[in-house]
DNA sequence: AGTGAAATGATAATCAT
DNA sequence: ATGATTATCATTTCACT
């Protein structure tokens, strides 16, 4: 699917604002209303968006420390790979997951209650689990999300 | 502010599926349609609700590569530190950073073009500027995100 | 095919209880 | 916290470009 520039600006819109009323979004860009649902729909039904998401408060929902582990597998077969990441996104106290080129296979954002929490889910997870050579933990002092949509790339 | 079993059954939705209309959020979490409303608006009052974002498929806005550069600062003065904190905020390839404790001091999630857009970015945003003493580039392979909640804790 | 204006039905917000 | 009321919004239809 091609956007136009018309397109990318109601992305850079629900970007920002995800629950931005259509009639809002459509006088925003210089459309009509039924024309921005329309492409809104498309871009939907094309996956170019994805879906929308709340962003909470860690502290409000018991997540008191964050902190990024730095994963090495033993091995690297393509089963193996799959296998653990897979279970990376079955527990609940991974926030995201990165699969990297380099030393490290993986680098998971981890939230917690405190530091004993990080510790037991540390060594259930990553440390006690066969296919895990090495693991590194660095405490998370702050994270921030940018959702500023880049400049329109040209091109129409 | 304190929240009980239904608040945390409303994030979990609107985590999932910021768009949910109001009416289906109360049906699902047993409530009033009313009720449903004020409790949200409650915790977007209260910051437990940060906000509502749309997920964007990067190819579609011209990220065909992401990277993870690990950054190492030569100083650590708080100034030093904020200043370029604000720094990385303002680059529209910056995607998230994290700002954390060990050797590097900040990991930074970037998403570019191509590999030429990634080399002139490094060494514009990172390599040029006096306060990096290294800088470390990982490729990303695959990103995730973890849209579930963590169990509700209990304590009601 | 895509857009825009108007009509309809659905939804959100408000208020009194 | 709820249900009735009012206001706002999403969605469809259709004429037009």
């Amino acid at each position: 699917m091609v956007l136009d520039r018309i397109d990318y600006a109601l992305l850079r819109l629900l970007r920002k604002n995800a629950r931005l009323p259509n009639k809002d979004l459509a006088a925003k860009t210089g459309i009509a209303p039924s024309t921005a649902l329309e492409r809104v729909r498309r871009m939907r039904e094309a996956r170019v968006l994805l879906g929308y998401h709340a962003e909470i408060a860690p502290a409000a929902i018991g997540i008191g420390l964050q902190a990024m582990v730095s994963v090495r597998l033993a091995k690297h077969s393509r089963a193996l790979v799959d296998c653990f990441h897979r279970h990376l996104l079955d527990l609940s106290e991974v926030l995201a997951c990165y699969h990297v080129a380099g030393a490290d296979d993986f680098l998971v954002h981890v939230g917690v209650r405190d530091s004993d929490h990080l510790r037991d889910f540390a060594l259930a997870a990553f440390t006690e689990r066969e296919e895990v050579a090495h693991i590194e933990t660095r405490l998370i002092f702050e994270f921030q999300r940018n959702v500023e949509l880049p400049p329109w790339p040209g091109g129409d």
